[in-house]
DNA sequence: GTCGATGTGAACGCTGTGTTACAGATTCCG
DNA sequence: CGGAATCTGTAACACAGCGTTCACATCGAC
């Protein structure tokens, strides 16, 4: 249950809540440093304070939700609170001073939303059935025999449908964060995926020339 | 703004802080109560206070939740948070006391979310949409296949509309910076944008003789 | 009418993607 | 422990789509 924080220079009474709450607070600098960091279990959140400069912790926000597909919690102090009136780019806010048992409903509700019900367990798109309990896919009621990487691309193509994603992106996500290899391996994923999925449902993968790809 | 409130009886610090973020609360005794209650431009949201019977107030929240797609903030004592752990069946809470401003903050998002799914990545001029997160174009509601160049170039146009655009300062943003080549590559470009926005809307693009062009 | 600027259509060449094949890595199973 | 089967990343090839350029037509200013 690994958290980043931005920015790095984090509140102790924020690190202590985390901890307290049985996450593991990492400070990152920036988006990119965030990717670096990556455990191999993936964010299972990201916190963002919102200091001196709001502006830059927002986009900072919006970068690691949008790009990345981190679930954002920013915490405001409570005399600022209009800071975030109609503005967007993260999940959820919790004000200061922090309540921990706050802080632990709101982490957990947006951790269970990024890894998906734990009362059902299963991910649906149309006739397309992925139970993340069982690692087992259908499609219109018959079984396909999914290979591990095939599974967890689909996967992300099910939890993050409608919109495009970058080959990087999905190396990003799907891979680990170092991954360092040519992209063309997604083409091929993607390909065996279509595969798979059948005749008819293979174009649910959209190509998006010179972008990347799209589900749905 | 018609915000349903349950259970009929609030605590008067919730109405009053309704009332000044400008809602008006409307106290409903079941959801079909909020059905027959609902005003002709539909609740903005639902407001639920966890009282004595925690798991009926939960129950509700739920039904006005699926049910009739309601979103719905939750009210829960500070010295009980922790019944909301693992709950589902809301979208967000807030904790007693109540902060005005946090409460219009978060109803806000409510709302906004219950209108258009995401923070709008959808740019318009007119009947004309690009989805930035889709790459997807539709006019008037009909989708057009853009080809990637077409996409940028017209998306530049209308992140940068009513100014006229020479083609080398065309060429540097849409293209590279560094691009060398000859500028009637703008013009076939524009063409083609012209001839897939269609008879009507081609005009959206005015060549001004000598200089450039102008969108809008 | 003249001349430069722009519209138009077609052709060329390159880039990006689909597809296949293969080799290393990993797991399975005797 | 060893061999087979499977999975996965990479390279190679082929092709379609796309961007660019060219040639010519048309337009507009003077």
């Amino acid at each position: 249950m690994y958290v980043a924080i931005y920015p790095q220079t984090p509140s102790s009474a924020l690190t202590s809540a985390l901890l307290s709450c049985g996450y593991k607070p990492v400070p990152v600098s920036d988006v990119a440093d965030a990717e670096r960091r990556e455990p191999e279990a993936g964010w299972s959140a990201a916190v963002v304070e919102l200091g001196d400069d709001p502006g830059l912790s927002i986009a900072v926000a919006r970068k690691l939700r949008e790009d990345r597909a981190i679930p954002v919690l920013v915490i405001v102090d409570r005399t600022h609170t209009s800071d975030l009136e109609g503005v967007s780019g993260f999940d959820d806010f919790l004000l200061t001073p922090i309540d921990t048992s706050e802080l632990r409903v709101r982490l957990g509700r947006l951790s269970i939303a990024s890894l998906s019900d734990e009362a059902d367990p299963v991910l649906r798109y149309r006739d397309l059935e992925l139970n993340t309990a069982t690692y087992q896919v259908t499609v219109g009621g018959d079984t396909r025999d999914l290979t591990f990487m095939e599974y967890e691309l689909l996967r992300f193509f099910v939890e993050h449908p409608n919109r495009v994603w970058s080959r990087e992106q999905i190396l990003a996500k799907v891979w680990d964060y170092d991954y360092f290899g040519g992209s063309r391996t997604v083409d091929v994923h993607v390909r065996r995926l279509r595969a798979k999925l059948g005749e008819e449902r293979s174009s649910w993968i959209t190509t998006v020339r010179s972008v990347g790809y799209r589900f749905g």
